[in-house]
DNA sequence: TATCAAATTGCAACAAAATTGCATTTATTA
DNA sequence: TAATAAATGCAATTTTGTTGCAATTTGATA
């Protein structure tokens, strides 16, 4: 659990101004741990508007905060960004994880290496992984 | 170009009865040799009724003959599986590859290699890479 | 701390995307 | 060809996401 004045920290270095909503949702963000889809912000946030559940993850992923996960349900998740991350320059080499019994997705803090495809000029890649996670698996 | 023969032979193997629809729309998936949205559906067969196209692009996908491919925007595309596909066991090890300039998406003929990761149970692998395809970089 | 411009929020309306129910048509099998 | 099952087309509905705007909050400055 983050302090208040960290997750403050967060957001200015972000180029984000604090307002009570964004907090609160960076610090479910945190505590949770794991990718988080709209939905899940609206279930917890019941009282909040939902556009501004959207906006907040707009903001978020156009400022380096969140980064969006690829995923085959049409659902969007997201993932926190390093704090390298900004509205410039996003980085997320690192590869993802959906449990298939539980449904969470997480980022799992392992690098993807290069991949060289001939006749093509790869900027970027994203790996995501399925299976049983962790939890799941030792239950 | 498919005859109509070995579409209809497609169809058949998958469980799917052959209709004008289904027809169309594999053929159509076979022609534009890459991975088709929705939309591309809505915008070839302006008369069909969308709830039509809807209704075959999850029948395929059921029955294995496409296969859905995660993205970040929120649409949905999908590609041909292979033959060996069918509702019991879609597989598909092979990479996408989504380029940033003329937006298409493919499925390239390359296989992802095996990821371990320690304390989970890695079952599936969908490796998207992003930048500039073929035909674009050539231009 | 008081002031003020700029940004965010909440609400309503709107737009887009996807689903459902059902009558009609089409395909498959016998 | 007839009977049965499945797919289609249409209308209505639901779900998801966006836009405009007035009210509120924030951050900077005096
Ligand atoms: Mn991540
Ligand atoms: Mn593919
Ligand atoms: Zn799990
Ligand atoms: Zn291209």
């Amino acid at each position: 659990m983050l302090r208040y004045s960290e997750i403050k920290n967060i957001l200015k270095s972000h180029k984000l101004s604090v307002t009570v909503v964004r907090v609160d949702v960076l610090e479910f963000f945190i505590r949770e741990n794991r990718a988080l889809s709209f939905k899940d912000l609206e279930d917890e946030f019941k009282d909040s508007d939902r556009v501004t559940l959207y906006r907040t993850l707009n903001s978020f992923t156009d400022n380096g905060v969140l980064h969006k996960i690829p995923d085959d349900s049409g659902f969007a998740t997201y993932g926190l960004c390093h704090d390298t991350c900004s509205s410039e320059d996003h980085n997320h080499d690192h590869m993802h994880f959906k449990c298939n019994k539980c449904g969470t997705i997480e980022c799992l803090n392992l690098h993807i290496p290069p991949v060289k495809v001939p006749g093509y000029q790869v900027t970027e890649a994203n790996l995501i992984l399925k299976g049983i996670c962790n939890n799941c698996a030792a239950a």
